[in-house]
DNA sequence: ACTTGACCTCAACTTTGGTTGAGGTTTTAC
DNA sequence: GTAAAACCTCAACCAAAGTTGAGGTCAAGT
């Protein structure tokens, strides 16, 4: 009988390596992701690593947040907030998509504003001129002043 | 007189300084740029830089790619691809927002095909089963927050 | 028993896009 | 003529998101 089968663990615990095999995430990286809370695991009396199935899921939820482009330390800070004791349920993860959807919205409107104004600067040429909203972005980086704000409002 | 008017430097050549406090860069990322190959500068007798009035409209054009998430290694491709020995013309500029254009629709094009993806999965709680679309990403974006992308599934 | 593979920790290294500071020179301004 | 401001180089450091390797332990198969 197998240690990952021993009682003490949940059903079908997982070891790391078969997590990163059912994953697609390499063993480096969970370690890594624990170390930044994204992931818990409990230990064997040999200190190795037994994760309970639900971790599949929760790294499926951080690689599908990745590609939204939210940073590791956001999501981290999302999934702190799901309840504690209990497996998350379905409207758990559906809270978390619903923000995540906001989030990526946002990028989007973001990104689409910035590609109308290249598209009405591709006509003039006008980059470097001081009229062309593009090169004024007062929010840029630090959106100190009090300028125009014709791009990116509500940076942050 | 000043030195800025020096008659072998190009017509109003601009100090590190001032480029800076016209273009909204540090100094010290101008200085970084040039190491990069994105800008170039001439240098007085005491060493000092140097740059043609032109800097201040490739600079905004560098900051404006960065916007649409092009990493400076790219623009520099792209800028070392800008006629030698003229100043570019409003067309070379244009040129240029095309191409960065076509791969900002292209950004926008994932990111909302992800985004629609997401809406179908708000209503399942699915994001851990094999069937959704979230959790087998036929098609990755490409880098955008900072670090490597060496997992990207099924990247090659 | 022994070998192999999986696992452990910890530290160092990678890339991108810079910033910060030390120590020294140049330019400008009074 | 001197002080301050601006400039120079070079090295070290930051953050994010990991990867790689060294040195050692654990577990499984024969």
């Amino acid at each position: 009988m197998s240690e990952l089968d021993d009682p003490v663990f949940p059903v079908g615990a997982l070891s790391v390596g078969e997590v990163a095999r059912r994953s697609g995430v390499a063993v480096s990286t969970l370690h890594f992701y624990e170390t930044k809370g994204l992931i818990r695991s409990l230990r064997t009396e040999g200190n190795q690593r037994r994760y309970p199935r639900g971790v599949l899921r929760r790294v499926a939820v951080i690689k599908v947040a990745q590609r939204t482009g939210i940073p590791l330390a956001s999501i981290q800070a999302a999934l702190a907030r799901l309840p504690d004791g209990r497996a998350p349920t379905a409207e758990d993860w559906a809270g978390l998509s619903r923000a995540w959807r906001a989030e990526l919205d946002e990028r989007i409107r973001k990104l689409s504003q910035l590609r109308d104004q290249l598209d009405d600067c591709i006509g003039c040429g006008c980059l470097s001129l001081k009229a062309c909203p593009l090169r004024n972005p007062q929010d840029a980086l630090g959106a100190q002043g009090a300028g125009p704000r014709l791009l990116e409002p509500d940076a942050g």
